[in-house]
DNA sequence: GGATGACTTGATATAGTATAACATTTGCAC
DNA sequence: GTGCAAATGTTATACTATATCAAGTCATCC
């Protein structure tokens, strides 16, 4: 158990997890999870945290794998089109799937001290498409990211 | 009246209600509305629509504007933070507020295929506010951001 | 009026993020 | 094994944003 998030968790256990949530989802949809691709999942998944594109693609090139921005970029495409990652648009930075496997909306709060990330739920979904179809747009898909300030960074605020 | 966003509007009362906005709040709390941050706000109203930090400076230019990277992105700066325009994450672009003069936590609708954004109103931030609380975060600002199709375009779509 | 300090602008350079384009290879269906 | 679609390799380039430091503006205080 480590300090990741916002709290403790079970982390080999959450990157175990989602490969095999990858791997199952890929195996049922006739999609390839390709070697470069695993690796950054799995590079994601252990890392636990928004990392830029250049971040992983130096951690790819440290490891003697082919390494130019293509390459990392073709490989967060496919994990966030198919769920398993997740673009943090306010950081230019992508994130593992919290939840993978679940269909469903991610809520990022993210803290503007210390950047980091935790993946919630949206309580909201279905409100927010009703109010758009009233004037005729269809949501396909809706970013939610709050900034603010994490439980660590405030009480480290306050204590000074 | 012309066709903007996703419907007809004045749109000479839309450009002149939000300088005057802005004009008024500037009075109110001592910001100083110069003569850059005026002319990028009136090129966003009469715009009325998102645009790239580069797209503004290309109008900037070609009126004879000193026109380098910083000069935009310094107005962009001070009108995002006081509330006169917004920034797309998605599309890093920029959009001049809609509801000048409300506090707010905007929603943009974004076209996936004409990429027109139009902005309405969160019918959530109370409840996602509880959410984050109950884990400790505090929220300051939320992004909403929902991508789809605009009436426009599901039109054209389903004509084809 | 002149000194002070906060804020704003001018100007150059550079950092950071992402995609275009095209050749080549791989995996799979027939 | 032929043919096609998807994925990768590789080079170059486009797009977005900030760092830095010098110079100018504006209000305030003495
Ligand atoms: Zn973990
Ligand atoms: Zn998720
Ligand atoms: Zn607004
Ligand atoms: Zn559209």
């Amino acid at each position: 158990m480590q300090t990741v998030g916002f709290g403790q968790h079970d982390h080999a256990a959450c990157v175990g997890g989602g490969m095999k949530a990858a791997e199952d989802a890929c195996e049922a949809q006739g999609l390839r999870l390709t070697k470069g691709r695993r690796r950054v999942l799995e590079i994601l998944l252990q890392e636990h945290r928004a990392m830029g594109a250049y971040d992983i693609l130096g951690m790819l090139s440290d490891e003697g794998f082919a390494a130019q921005p293509p390459v990392v970029y073709r490989a967060l495409d496919f994990l966030v089109a198919n769920g398993f990652a997740h673009k943090i648009q306010k950081l230019n930075a992508y994130i593992a799937c919290a939840h993978p496997g679940d269909s469903h909306t991610p809520v990022f709060l993210i803290c503007r001290e210390c950047e980091t990330v935790a993946e919630t739920a949206a309580p909201l979904q279905s409100t927010l498409g009703e109010v758009a179809e009233k004037i005729g747009f269809k949501i396909e898909n809706t970013i939610v990211e709050a900034e603010g300030m994490c439980p660590t960074c405030r009480d480290t605020e306050t204590a000074v």
